[in-house]
RNA sequence: GUGAUCGUAGCUCAGAUGGUCAGAGCGCCGGGUUGUGGCCCCGGAGGUCAGGGGUUCGAAUCCCCUCGGUCACCCCA
């Protein structure tokens, strides 16, 4: 270890060739979003403490125990970003882009914060692709954010996961089987862990996320929210379903699959992988009709989801796809001892401006040293200068490959190369 | 926040019961005669053995603490 510092806890560089994959995925999923109507938007990673204290929830782990805030200079509680709706549902309020049409189909890249401890899958600071509806509550436009993630894991070539969907109804049905689960949890309530003793009274929908084998016995019998959906609800969770079926997009019934928050509605779903370790959901989302009105807007119904990249990135891994080919460097240029460097800069400087990569000596390397160098750079070409050919206006080309090589005027250089590499491409693509 | 586990050169790792134990391979840099790569050969740089404290005549090797990595719980992307 040569330096003293290390990158703080939970966070990580992202060093090529890894950078290379990074890009093509999200080059990817821009595709298939834009291709699905939605526009990017980029906010501020950090935003006023409020505004994630109400889009999430008081009450809930991110906003109680894993928010970095601060207090800046004026005295103002910022805190930086731990996930992205919240703050796309600021700016469509504040820049009224309603005003702009309805939906608003948009969608966001960036880094998200949370304190938590790390573990497979889970990163202090971490990215997210993430697309956000607002303004309907057609059915029809769950079924796009649901098919949106699918459609974009294909094209990625990945298989190995599973759709897991559910509804968790509204107020106006979620209430009453609130209470009726309550009940039914006080009964069995011997067989429950501690855990979900807390949860039961807490945040009762989550003991069906409890992974004890007793709790799960116990709870086998539990009354399930799909039975208990309002007329509305109803309708609205079999619509989409049957869209899903109509848009191919292969899907689970999860009645266990649950929301914490009262301003999620109906809709919820998970993309489940397998192999990715405890956190397995690569992609979550769902419906949050009440959460505009959370931040101070007017009712406004709202569907989304969100990519975790890191865990993308590990998925895609772990099925063995190779994102990118690495672009490899056109021309190294080497110079023989004694050549003006101007000569060799201007050669550069050509090669580039014509579009091809290059390369040249920056630690004043002997000519062995510098077609080692190049060697292990990945360069096709070498271009030498230097020399009796500097005095002719000529250089060498030496072709890495086939190690042939020859000697050209400096204004043939740029025509021989290309007629090499698009030989070889031709010969590629057929 | 809780638990388990690990921590020797850039990377992968050797270093039995404490006494040439600070090493190997790969990588990196250089050289192998006159201006040229990949293989091969030679040489070089690079480590407070995570950090601190303790036990001992003596510790990378034993004990304690701290920090960090990893995995899991909680929760979530």
């Amino acid at each position: 270890m040569l330096s003293k510092f290390k990158a703080p806890k939970g966070t990580f560089d992202i060093i090529y060739p890894d950078s290379e994959n990074l890009e093509m995925i999200l080059r990817i999923g821009y595709e298939t979003l834009i291709l699905h109507g939605y526009r990017r938007i980029s906010t501020p990673i950090f935003e006023n403490t409020q505004v994630f204290v109400r889009g999430i929830g008081e009450d809930t782990d991110i906003v109680t125990k894993q928010m970095y805030t601060f207090e800046d200079r004026g005295g103002e509680s910022l805190t930086l970003r731990p996930e992205g709706t919240a703050p796309v549902i600021r700016a469509y309020l504040e820049r009224s882009l309603h005003s702009s049409g309805v939906p608003q189909k948009l969608f966001y890249f960036g880094p998200m914060f949370r304190r938590e401890r790390p573990q497979a899958g889970r990163y202090r600071q971490f990215h997210q692709l993430g697309a956000e509806a607002i303004g309907s509550d057609d059915p029809a436009i769950d079924s796009e954010i649901i098919s949106i993630p699918d459609a974009y894991f294909r094209k990625l070539g990945l298989k190995k996961y599973r759709v897991i969907v559910n509804s968790i109804g509204c107020v106006n049905c979620r209430k009453p089987y609130v209470t009726f689960l309550r009940e039914f949890l006080e009964k069995v309530d011997a067989e429950l862990c501690d855990d979900c003793r807390k949860r039961s009274q807490k945040n009762p929908l989550r003991v069906f996320d409890c992974k004890e084998e007793t709790c799960a016995r116990a709870i086998s019998e539990a009354p399930v929210i799909s039975d208990y959906l309002c007329d509305g609800c109803r309708t609205h969770f079999h619509s989409v379903l049957g869209m899903l079926d109509a848009l191919g997009v292969g899907h689970e019934i999860e009645p266990r699959l649950v929301r914490g928050l009262d301003y999620y509605t109906r809709t919820a779903f998970e993309f489940i992988f397998e192999g990715l370790g405890a956190q397995n959901a690569v992609c979550g989302g769902g419906r949050y009709d009440y959460l505009v009105e959370a931040l101070g807007g007017p009712p406004t119904s709202g569907v989304g989801f969100s990519i975790g990249i890191e865990r993308l990135l590990r998925a895609i891994d772990l099925e063995g796809i190779k994102p990118v080919k690495l672009p490899r460097l056109d021309v190294f240029v080497a110079a023989v001892e004694g050549t003006p460097r101007e000569a060799v800069l201007r050669t550069l400087s050509i090669l580039r401006s014509a579009s091809l990569s290059a390369d040249t000596d920056f630690m004043g390397r002997s000519l062995k040293a510098q077609m080692r160098h190049a060697n292990r750079l990945g360069a096709r070409f070498v271009v030498i200068v230097g020399g009796e050919e500097f005095e002719r206006g000529e250089v060498v080309l030496r072709d890495l490959d086939s190690s042939k090589q020859c000697t050209l005027k400096n204004n043939e250089l740029i025509h021989r190369i290309r007629l090499v590499i698009e030989a070889k491409s031709g010969a590629n693509n057929e």
